[in-house]
DNA sequence: TTTCCTTACGCCTATCGTAAGCATA
DNA sequence: TATGCTTACGATAGGCGTAAGGAAA
């Protein structure tokens, strides 16, 4: 296989039909020039200069050859001028999983900031629950994870990024729409859809603590993974729901929203996960010009 | 600039993500395949592989770059594959000037049988009268003319391709419209539309030797250099015209042609012309496999 | 201890520059 | 005779293979 060197050598002589100029232009003298053009013509079995003593001509092949080998040599220099963008986070690629909560919460304005700061960093988005998120960081599918707060993992580092308060739904015709704000005192007796202890522990315990603190015994009606999968059940009326506020951005018909009143202002914590030893230089240029504060948020 | 054989060698590591086993498929030992790496690296500034004595595998920069380096290697084997098409004629480009007439007696099919044949030669078509051409041919900016005969010029070779009959146009309305057959000596003291005796002499000569051999004087009301101005000028009254038989494919409205009996049966000629010394090999191939026959229909 | 990537060393090929050759205007 | 591409030749750099080195399971 010919050389891009050798590419470059007949380009030159190509524009400048002139050997001495070419190897001038090379920063060569012209005899090593002649030679690697009869290289490159023997490599090729084909004669591409025509060369009758006195002028330079290219001949058909050489004119076809030559917008091949300028598309090969510009390629091969974008192509490392790219390359090295990526080590300093540049340029790249960053799978980031997302719970369908932060797609509210955190998402829109992760991606905003992204856009604005490494504009050439592609990101490429999975909802996941958090539990999908850990096993997929840790396999590598995944760069980052917006996730619930987790036990501490080997291997895993977390790094909150937001937190937001618990409000109230409620069904639209619920006794309690009427009132401004609530307590969870007010959730006591009262049906409640709760989240899976199992497929949504964070909620789950959060709700419970939140619950006992105040000895409120809510009746739980039924048990769900996401919340959107919860304002469904509070729209039919099944009960009343303790939600993330940015749930109110869903404007699902039907469901009132009212502040709680609670112990803890803003309890519901999210948080950013990534392998520790995860060498993506977008990654880290992420955590660091994207995700700067210890609060983001 | 790092070389393609290093880049082979990196898409052989990329792929087999063992230095032992892509070494085997490029057919050399571990060792030489290490230090390319490393030396690709050194000239791209950047590291590409993160080999840890155990296990190997692409850094974000090298899965960026494992693509173009994809790209540059195999448009380098199909440009080098293509351009040894070139000299056997079966790629290239054939610049052809053509007559107004000739672009209804032999170009259509001298566009089919080129397709045909050589499928991936390009074919450039110029309109041009036959002087314009020989200039053109003669300067190289056409490699091959459809031209009227010429006095012989050196370095300018000519092959007849095409003869055709003359046969009469005349207004719809004309006296002589309602004959089946003409006579030459019908245009005598006819009013008659005559070709340019400068911009179109051969067919002006033709015309003279025809009337002269039978002793015919038409009255010349018009001189034109295209066949195209002579039918227009034919169908708005002026007078009568003898016209290559293929005009009669143009189908002027308010044009009616004849047959007229002549003294020679097709004396209308067509050539072929090229510059001697054309190296085209797209232009042989055509003359040989598109123009083989003495007489091309 | 085995696996497997890296370093060290000697050999060979390739490319360079200088100098001489040779064809054309 | 001058210009300009090509051939000849010696020096240097780069690549390959063999052999030894070193880290991890």
């Amino acid at each position: 296989m010919f050389s891009l060197a050798r590419l470059t050598c007949f380009i030159a002589v190509a524009e400048e039909l002139h050997f001495g100029r070419a190897a001038e232009r090379l920063h060569m003298t012209q005899p090593p020039l002649s030679r690697q053009i009869q290289q490159l013509e023997s490599e090729l079995g084909v004669q591409l200069i025509d060369r009758s003593s006195r002028s330079v001509a290219l001949t058909a092949a050489g004119a076809a050859f030559l917008p091949d080998a300028r598309r090969i040599v510009s390629l091969a220099e974008s192509a490392a001028l790219t390359v090295r963008r990526v080590p300093a986070g540049d340029l790249g690629t960053v799978a980031v999983g997302f719970t369908g909560a932060s797609a509210h919460a955190v998402l829109p304005r992760l991606l905003e900031a992204a856009r604005e700061r490494i504009p050439d960093v592609k990101l490429v988005l999975r909802e996941m629950v958090t539990s999908q998120q850990i096993e997929a960081l840790t396999n590598g599918e995944l760069d980052l994870g917006l996730i619930r707060p987790i036990l501490p993992r080997p291997g895993i580092s977390t790094r909150p990024i937001h937190h937001e308060r618990l409000i109230a739904a409620l069904p639209q015709q619920h006794p309690l729409a009427s009132e401004e704000h609530l307590t969870v005192e007010d959730f006591d007796d009262q049906p409640v859809v709760m989240y899976s202890p199992v497929d949504a522990r964070y909620f789950h315990e959060l709700l419970i603590s939140t619950f006992t603190i105040v000895g409120a015994s809510p009746r739980y009606v039924q048990y769900v993974t996401q919340v959107h999968t919860m304002l469904v059940l509070v729209r039919s009326g099944l009960g009343m729901a303790l939600v993330p506020a940015s749930a109110e951005t869903m404007k699902p018909e039907g469901v009132t929203f009212r502040q709680v009143t609670a112990v803890r202002d803003r309890p519901v914590q999210m948080n950013a996960a990534w392998r520790s030893d995860n060498s993506n230089p977008a990654l880290h240029r992420m955590m660091k010009d994207v995700l700067p504060q210890r609060e983001w948020i």
